[in-house]
RNA sequence: GGGUGAUUAGCUCAGUUGGUUAGAGUGCUACGUUGACAUCGUAGAGAUCACAGGUUCGAAUCCCGUAUCACCCA
């Protein structure tokens, strides 16, 4: 078999994508003796495209869903898109656009069947990408938010949430996007910090007998003030409560009242109020009766009740026109700079508007307080744990939801009003005859609902529900949520609202909350920095293995990940190590012929040692897969395969796999070799699914198993019987001698090629049998020809020397040795050790240390003391040695 | 303005229950093509654990404060 000496991931990943869906590998299978596992996809939207935030997502939830896949468990995660209804509207509208058309030239039925289309199109192509990067998401459950099901789902909740009279109707102050011409939830507007200005306006009084200033950041909304407010505390104005002011570049009068809003520190004292487009001022408004005077339209352009000098101009072009007026007319008393926070629609970016107008709304209270019970009682546990705060902050200041939208793609909501009476319907179909008047013509509301009103329904909904079937029985509540804090309360708040009221189950038991995918510099990766690479690109570069194995072992549970191609070759140089030892094994594996059964191997040292290292490091992984600690795992991995498995252990068996002449020693190495490199492969699979595949099928022609794919294979379980820290000891000083050695030869530049002697004086006896018996190891490792075992430091004073514990190493010179180094090199080894003992001893020599400390510490550090000073006084000799 | 988090090697980060000679990777230096791998190997240098206090026999780790940065909320 030829293996290529480079790893090509390309054919590989495909093949073995299309072999595990084809044998239906991903689907979830019901086990009623079984506890299933299951993680729901946070739906990207039907537009979306991967980019670096999804592959990070992503690849978490596989791991955690293929790492429980292995171990036995009935896995299940549920894939799928929401239907994103600005976005997904803007979509077809901007081609609209092209042809000079707005969507009410086509009308509401035709623009809605062209969305429809589109998403049929080119809907799915981030469920694709998702597939390249190797999700095994169970296929045959996708779901869409606007599918019939989920559709019915939506529906329902509405009515039963009305039905309670957790939803209502009303005229409110809501966040207003003008460009996506549409109401949005609170949480929808992200605030930035901007510079802007505060403006301070005199308001003359009626009489001319004076002024009041007040200071604002938007002077355009003036003209729909119907008051001035002050705090009724205020000395500075107290007298003026009461009075009417001119309202300037207008003809109107307003008056000046007090209220308990007003902050006495903030600008002048003295604050204009706006009903229609504030919403403190519209509360101010409610309690002191004041007119709502609306002079924006739902684009943003002043209407006719702001007058005739501003009607049809954009808010910003009258803000300057207002301000050039007043400043002409001398009514602007200073211009400051203000820092304040902008709120902008998190769709396009526009700035939004407090806008009064009919909208629904969800009561949320009520749903809130099961939902924090459930996490204060540990039901669902946020991870890292600190995210509970952000939580429980979010929950107990909630506020009613705004869900309805102005646009024509989504859920429509299912109200339907008498034609004849008016009367308020809330139904799944279009009622028969009005239980008011007993009419028989509706028209059903023209909005639609949030998205959002969908996705907090997605662990059930997805599932089936109203309709009771077996997947809402077995596998809800689910286990997993992996998703970025950003949508805390967007999105997993809802979730567990909406779960305990409709199914009265949590829906899920773990959110994992994982950071953002940074530039190497720090930067939010974005579209318009252009600083995000295209992950597909990536993946077609390098292999979906190598990027996800980047992500993973660059991200520390919890935190933001520095992505840079740098960080890609971990990946990349990983995979093509593994290919490499597999390449090597292979070539091996063929070339010996006949294979030992288990039982019959002849294990020596490095065997046993690389068994027991094995099945610690399953126990330790294990762990980290279980505590969502991957980056850990990925660590762990990397460390041993790479140093243990590939510098030290297969080096060290190259003397016997290349040694013909001892059969049985031979085919102990390559079974070895072997069996290592697959149980490797079952640890990294969850990782690193296709390489792990790809050789763990070749491995299985030599090693035989049942099992028909990695990726129901079974998880290694430590085998603790294995785990001997004898062997490690041994084993741990030979690599530390190998390494002292490596290092005198380095010291004097020998080249790697030539052999030389060494010389030992040991520390005890029982060290000589371990030395002789493993000799070949220092010749392969450290090109060492013969030992020369010695009880006195005669004749060495040619020689450069190290200190391994209490056994000392020459490295005869003749006469080639650099005295002034080695004293060097000695000199500040002996200044190491004596800080280190004098710390020691400081302790030791402590009262109260030693009779706090416990007596485990104490004994360590009395240990510890020994060990540095045997060594500290062999360095002294040495030195004095060549002082002589 | 309120909250949360971060600050450990040039860079990116581990360090989980207070006892480690504070570890990796990358970068750097030197040497090297040794029968899997130069996407490699071997060795080395590189840290006052942000700063200032406190608790403790003992602090990178716990507490208080300060500074800087990041994110969230108003």
């Amino acid at each position: 078999m030829e293996i290529n000496k480079l790893y090509n991931p390309k054919e590989i990943e495909k093949k073995w994508y299309k072999y595990w869906n084809d044998k239906g590998f991903f689907k979830a299978k019901i086990d009623k003796n079984k506890k299933p596992y299951t993680v729901l996809i946070p739906p990207p939207n039907v537009t979306g495209i991967l980019h670096m935030g999804h592959v990070l997502n992503n690849t978490l939830q596989d791991v955690s869903i293929r790492y429980k896949r292995m171990t036995g468990v009935p896995t299940l995660w549920i894939p799928g898109v929401d239907h994103a209804g600005i976005a997904t509207q803007n979509v077809v509208e901007k081609e609209l656009a092209k042809e000079e058309k707005t969507r009410h030239d086509v009308g509401r039925e035709d623009l809605v069947n062209q969305i429809w289309k589109w998403k049929d199109e080119k809907g799915g192509k981030i469920i694709e990408q998702l597939k390249q990067l190797g999700c095994s998401c169970d296929w045959s459950k996708q779901r869409f938010t606007m599918d019939e099901v989920l559709s019915d789902s939506v529906k329902e909740v509405f009515i039963r949430l009305y039905k309670k009279g957790l939803i209502y109707k009303g005229k409110r102050i809501i966040n207003w996007c003008p460009r996506c011409v549409t109401a949005l939830a609170n949480d929808e507007v992200e605030h930035e910090d901007e510079t802007g200005k505060l403006w301070h306006i005199r308001y003359p009084y009626q009489d001319g007998t004076g002024f009041v200033v007040v200071a604002t950041t938007r002077p355009e909304t003036m003209l729909g003030d119907t008051a001035v407010a002050v705090n009724s505390q205020d000395e500075r104005y107290k007298h003026l409560i009461g009075k009417e002011l001119k309202l300037p570049l207008t003809d109107k009068y307003v008056p000046v009242i007090s209220d308990e809003y007003v902050d006495k520190k903030f600008g002048t004292g003295c604050v204009k109020i706006t009903p229609a487009h504030d919403p403190n001022d519209y509360e101010v408004g409610l309690r002191h009766n004041l007119e709502q005077v609306i002079v924006l339209d739902e684009h943003g352009i002043m209407n006719f009740a702001a007058g005739k000098d501003f009607e049809g101009m954009d808010r910003y072009k009258a803000r300057n026109k207002i301000v050039k007026m007043l400043q002409e007319q001398n009514l602007i008393e200073k211009i400051e700079t203000h820092e304040h926070a902008v709120g902008h629609c998190y769709r396009c970016e526009t700035v939004i508007e407090p806008y009064l107008s009919d909208q629904w709304f969800v009561k949320m209270k009520p749903l809130a307080e099961k939902a924090i019970e459930v996490v204060k009682n540990g039901e669902i546990i946020f991870q890292p744990e600190r995210w509970t705060k952000v939580y429980y902050h979010w929950m107990e200041n909630v506020r009613d939801w705004c869900i309805s939208r102005q646009i024509w793609w989504g859920h429509r909501i299912p109200a339907y009003y008498c034609e004849h009476c008016n009367e308020i319907v809330v139904a799944k179909e279009t009622p028969e005859k009005c239980p008011k008047c007993g009419h028989h013509t509706f028209n059903q509301d023209e909005d639609v609902l949030d998205t959002w009103f969908s996705s907090w329904l997605w662990p059930f909904s997805t599932m089936g529900w109203p309709n009771e079937t077996a997947e809402l029985e077995y596998f809800l509540p689910t286990n997993l949520i992996v998703t970025a804090p950003g949508i805390i309360y967007l999105w997993i708040a809802r979730m567990i609202m909406a779960s305990l009221e409709f199914t009265g189950k949590i829906p899920f038991d773990t959110v994992l909350l994982h950071g953002m995918v940074l530039d190497e510099n720090g930067t939010k990766m974005s579209k318009s920095l252009g600083n995000s690479p295209d992950p597909i690109d990536i993946i077609e570069n390098v292999g979906a293995d190598a990027l996800r194995f980047s992500m993973i072992y660059n991200t520390p549970k919890g935190h933001d990940s520095y992505y840079s191609e740098a960080i890609l070759e971990s990946g990349r140089n990983f995979a093509n190590k593994i290919w490499n030892a597999y390449r090597y094994i292979m070539m091996n594996a063929e070339n010996i012929k006949g294979s030992l059964a288990k039982e019959d191997l002849e294990l020596e040292l490095a065997d046993k040692w690389i068994y027991s290292r094995l099945n610690q490091v399953i126990k330790e992984i294990t762990v980290n897969y279980e505590k969502l600690r991957f980056n850990d795992s990925a660590r762990i991995l990397i460390d041993f395969i790479w140093k243990e498995f590939c510098s030290w252990y297969l080096e060290l068996s190259k003397d016997r796999i290349y040694d013909d002449s001892n059969p049985k020693r031979q085919q102990t190495a390559k079974f070895i070799l072997l069996d290592i490199l697959q149980t490797s492969m079952r640890l990294l699979h969850p990782i690193m699914p296709f390489i792990s595949e790809e050789i763990w099928q070749s491995v299985k022609n030599y090693i035989p198993t049942d099992e028909e794919s990695l990726i129901i294979a079974e998880f290694p379980i430590c085998d603790e019987n294995l785990i001997n820290e004898n062997i490690h000891k041994e084993m741990s000083l030979i690599q530390e001698l190998i390494t002292a050695i490596r290092n005198l030869r380095k010291q004097v530049n020998l080249s790697p090629a030539i052999e030389i002697e060494i010389a030992i004086k040991l520390g005890d006896n029982s060290q000589k049998n371990l030395i002789e018996n493993y000799k070949k190891y220092f010749t392969k490792l450290a090109k060492v020809s013969s030992f020369a075992f010695i009880e006195e430091k005669e004749k060495l004073a040619s020689s450069i020397a190290s200190v391994v514990k209490d056994i000392e190493i020459y490295l005869p010179l003749e006469g080639l040795i650099d005295l002034e180094k080695e004293r060097e090199k000695l000199q500040k080894q002996i200044g190491k050790l004596e800080l280190e003992l004098k710390k020691i001893s400081g302790k030791l020599n402590n009262e109260k240390f030693i009779s706090k400390a416990p007596e485990k510490i104490i004994l360590k550090e009395k240990e510890k003391y020994e060990e540095v000073k045997v060594k500290l006084d062999k360095i002294v000799e040495l030195l004095r040695g060549l002082e002589k």
